[in-house]
DNA sequence: GGAGGCCTCGGAAGG
DNA sequence: CGAGGCCTCC
């Protein structure tokens, strides 16, 4: 009698789950059950007597690791919280908590986010006095990311000549030395960035022999998952953490890897073979998702790749319907054809809304996809859009709660330093950061002694910054002794933030105030219930759980970027990209904007490999389908303001005609169901009426909207005929009379303030009474 | 300090 | 076209 862990699986699941010693490989078709594997090994380890303490398992996203232990606990119970198991992110920050000493950092480092990082980049690149068009900050920094990510440092980076060959003919030679600059920077802050959790991970297991002794023996057995999308440090991390006891078990699917443009390299599948000569691998190619013409269809695209593994998936599923094909004349008729579409659908096969998804490549396309459905009343709901943590009024009171943990976190130091006003500066923020440069410490040690330092700081600001200090001091005070509700209440009000934000009653001021109250809310809760946003991996890394204090929540929460983690069950569309699309699955699925230079992208023209990623995606976007699926494209589509006329994708052609069903060459047809509402002109561009205008004529003459923007400015200039020159406003006294350069004479009638700061009333026959700051205003003094 | 005009530029996105 | 950044002007 086999266990009951183990019923239900097929034959070559069931060798997968078994395997559970030496190297493994297991490559998942889409739709085969690979998370189901993966829980069922897992589960079988522990059922064989793996302490869950020594299994570390590895995801990428924290949506994924929940998913994966909600299934595990449901199955084996509470033994699971014992398990590593998080995205690579989490589990090595957890790691660095207490060794990242060893290498110069506080265990209270800051985890630096997308947003922190490019700030600093772009203010570094102002300090060295460097072009900001020409070192854009998303650019420097995704260059430092991927040195990072193959695991070269500042210093690797300046000595490798290709690279600063590389950077040099890009007309960019300063990134070896912003990589150092930057490098140093977060380090006085005690700030790693998401590469460096994965970057000094490796060095600490690199260069420390008894970590890599003791975490070796800590994880005897490993598991990976997506393993197509791990990067270099990744991989590298793994296999030191693998090297003792070759427990490793991967799982991928090469087909699926889509995020080669953020450094995935598929190269680790081959490496794994040849770094582990007796790998066993395993090929998971049943398909339970999909109906045989959906899998056929699929197989059938991506046969078109050279670049890929063996393996041939296949499904006992019915042979279903086939693709449909459908063709509009515009982006807006390929919203209302879809929006038909899903109603006679939704008719046909007894279908409701949540059984629909609609996937495009690019997020821009919604927006026709949405104004259809509105109109239609179909709900619908957008997913990947900002998240929760994102949000600025969240990320102000986060950085309180950051520098309250570690205050020499210079991004979190200088967005609340003045916000809300304290009156302290622009100007001596940079006062601050010069100081510290030149004492080679953090902006927050000269704040401590900035009665002391040199820093041609006003007496008056140096008591507002001393005011600042003793604020942050006493949050520093409770953070040992009170728990983080009751801290972070604390730090939300005596900030002010709390009161700014009440004060606001516009829209979106009351929902600024509400998220904040949401954000209070999930501290209480983690302060009552010990709930916590991440699976956190239970064990003697994790602090004791007797307080729950606020640095702990923000541990908790610094890597979770994905917003609300309960699924409304709500009855809507889903809209969403391909790449967000990834992992789900739904009976129907709509890909529309089928076209080329859209998909694929017509970033993607230029290489092989560039082509073969954009297929697999399509590949990723047919295989989300269980029963039926339709592509659909436009022949013109506007695009930043022009309408462009467009030719069908070339992956159509890939698929075998005997799967699909063309319906472009019946004429994009009104819809049987409502056939009034999709020629009934709502569209206010795009609909039939403007369609049958030629593109060519409607579209902008060339450089109309230049000349019209560059000849006026230079003919108002040219007009001016002398420089308007000002007198000294300081001067000026109630009664006189001015010229301004743009107003002409006009009469002062009140002055309030004193200068820099008064302000004129002065009146101006041609536009009546104006308000003047006196420091800005242009006058001329005429009596 | 902050609102509004002007210019620029546009891919997908996890932690 | 539209969002976001920068500069200008009050």
């Amino acid at each position: 009698m086999e266990p009951n862990h183990l019923s239900g699986l097929n034959q070559s699941q069931l060798d997968a789950v078994l395997c559970v010693e030496g190297p493994v490989m297991i490559i998942a078709g889409a739709g085969s059950g690979k998370t189901r594997v993966l829980v069922h090994r897992i589960i079988h380890m522990m059922y064989q007597g793996a302490d869950p303490f020594n299994i570390l398992a590895l995801t990428f996203t924290n949506k994924a690791a929940r998913e994966m232990k909600k299934r595990i606990s449901q199955a084996s119970g509470d033994e699971a919280r014992n398990l590593w198991m998080g995205t690579f992110h989490s589990v090595f920050a957890k790691l660095l908590r207490v060794e990242a000493p060893r290498i110069g950092y506080p265990s209270s480092f800051t985890i630096y986010d997308t947003d922190d990082a490019k700030n600093l980049i772009k203010e570094i690149v102002k300090e060295q006095g460097l072009d900001e068009k020409i070192y854009k900050p998303g650019l420097v920094y995704n260059r430092i990311s991927s040195a990072k990510n193959n695991l070269f440092n500042w210093q690797d980076y300046q000595d490798n000549t290709e690279l600063m060959n590389d950077d040099r003919h890009a007309g960019k030679p300063m990134i070896g030395t912003l990589f150092e600059i930057y490098q140093k920077r977060c380090f006085t802050s005690g700030a790693m960035d998401f590469d460096d959790l994965l970057y000094n991970t490796f060095v600490l297991l690199r260069d420390f022999p008894d970590l890599l002794h003791k975490y070796q023996h800590k994880f005897k057995f490993i598991l990976v998952d997506e393993f197509q999308d791990t990067n270099y440090a990744q991989y590298m991390i793994v296999k030191k953490l693998a090297a003792l006891n070759e427990n490793i078990c991967v799982v991928g699917d090469d087909a699926q890897s889509i995020y080669a443009f953020r450094g995935a390299n598929i190269q680790n599948i081959l490496s794994f073979e040849s770094d582990y000569p007796e790998l066993k691998t395993f090929k998971l190619e049943q398909n339970y998702r999909s109906t045989k013409t959906i899998v056929e269809a699929a197989n059938c695209v991506i046969a078109n790749n050279r670049n890929q593994l063996k393996k041939s998936v296949w499904t006992d599923n019915q042979e279903g319907e086939l693709v449909r094909l459908m063709k509009a004349l515009s982006d807006n008729e390929e919203g209302n054809l879809v929006a038909n579409t899903i109603i006679e659908d939704k008719a046909n096969m007894r279908l409701t809304n949540q059984d629909f998804a609609i996937l495009y490549r690019t997020n821009a396309q919604s927006r026709s996809m949405e104004e259809a459905l509105r109109r239609k009343g179909i709900p619908y709901r957008i997913y990947g859009g900002i998240s929760f943590y994102a949000r600025k009024e969240i990320k102000d009171l986060l950085a309180y709660f950051r520098l309250t943990v570690n205050p020499d976190d210079e991004e979190a130091l200088k967005r609340v330093i003045n916000y809300p006003k304290r009156e302290i500066g622009k100007t001596s923020v940079e006062k601050v950061i010069v100081a510290a440069q030149r004492e080679n410490t953090s902006l927050w040690k000269i704040l401590e002694r900035i009665n002391e330092v040199e820093t041609g700081i006003s007496a008056a600001t140096r008591a507002r910054i001393a005011d600042f200090v003793v604020m942050i001091n006493s949050f520093q005070v409770m953070l040992k002794t009170h728990n983080a509700f009751d801290l972070a209440s604390q730090i939300a009000t005596s900030s002010g933030l709390l009161r700014e934000l009440y004060a606001d009653k516009s829209p979106e001021g009351v929902s600024h105030y509400e998220n904040l109250q949401e954000l209070l809310n999930g501290i209480k809760e983690f302060t009552d219930k010990g709930v916590t946003a991440l699976p956190a991996p239970s064990s003697e890394l994790e602090q004791s759980p007797e307080l729950r204090t606020l640095d702990v929540f923000l541990q908790d929460i610094a890597l979770v970027t994905d917003g609300e983690t309960d699924e409304k069950n709500e009855d809507t569309v889903s809209l969403m990209t391909i790449h967000a699309a990834k992992g789900l699955e739904f009976p129907c699925v709509f890909v529309v904007g089928m076209e080329e230079n859209l998909f694929p992208s017509q970033m993607a023209l230029q290489s092989r490999e560039e082509l073969e990623e954009e297929r697999r995606l399509f590949y990723v976007a047919i295989t989300r389908a269980e029963r039926k699926l339709t592509l659909s494209y436009a022949s013109t589509r506007y695009r930043w303001g022009n309408l462009i006329s467009c030719e069908p994708s070339r992956f159509i052609d890939e698929i075998d005609p005997k799967y699909v069903n063309d319906q472009t060459t019946a004429v994009a047809r009104p819809s049987m169901f409502n056939p009034k509402s999709n020629w009934s002109g709502f569209g206010n561009r795009g609909n039939n009426v403007k369609e049958s205008t030629p593109p060519a004529y409607k579209s902008r003459p060339e450089g109309f909207k230049k000349l019209g923007s560059t000849t006026n400015p230079s003919g108002g200039a040219v007009q001016t005929s002398t420089p308007f020159e000002a007198d000294d406003c300081a001067t000026i006294q109630e009664g006189m009379e001015v010229e301004h350069q743009k107003f002409g004479t006009g009469k002062v009638v009140r002055l309030e303030g004193v200068y820099p700061d008064s302000r004129a009333t002065v009146h101006f026959p041609a536009h009546g009474n104006k308000q003047l700051l006196l420091k800005f205003a242009k006058l001329r003094i005429l009596k």
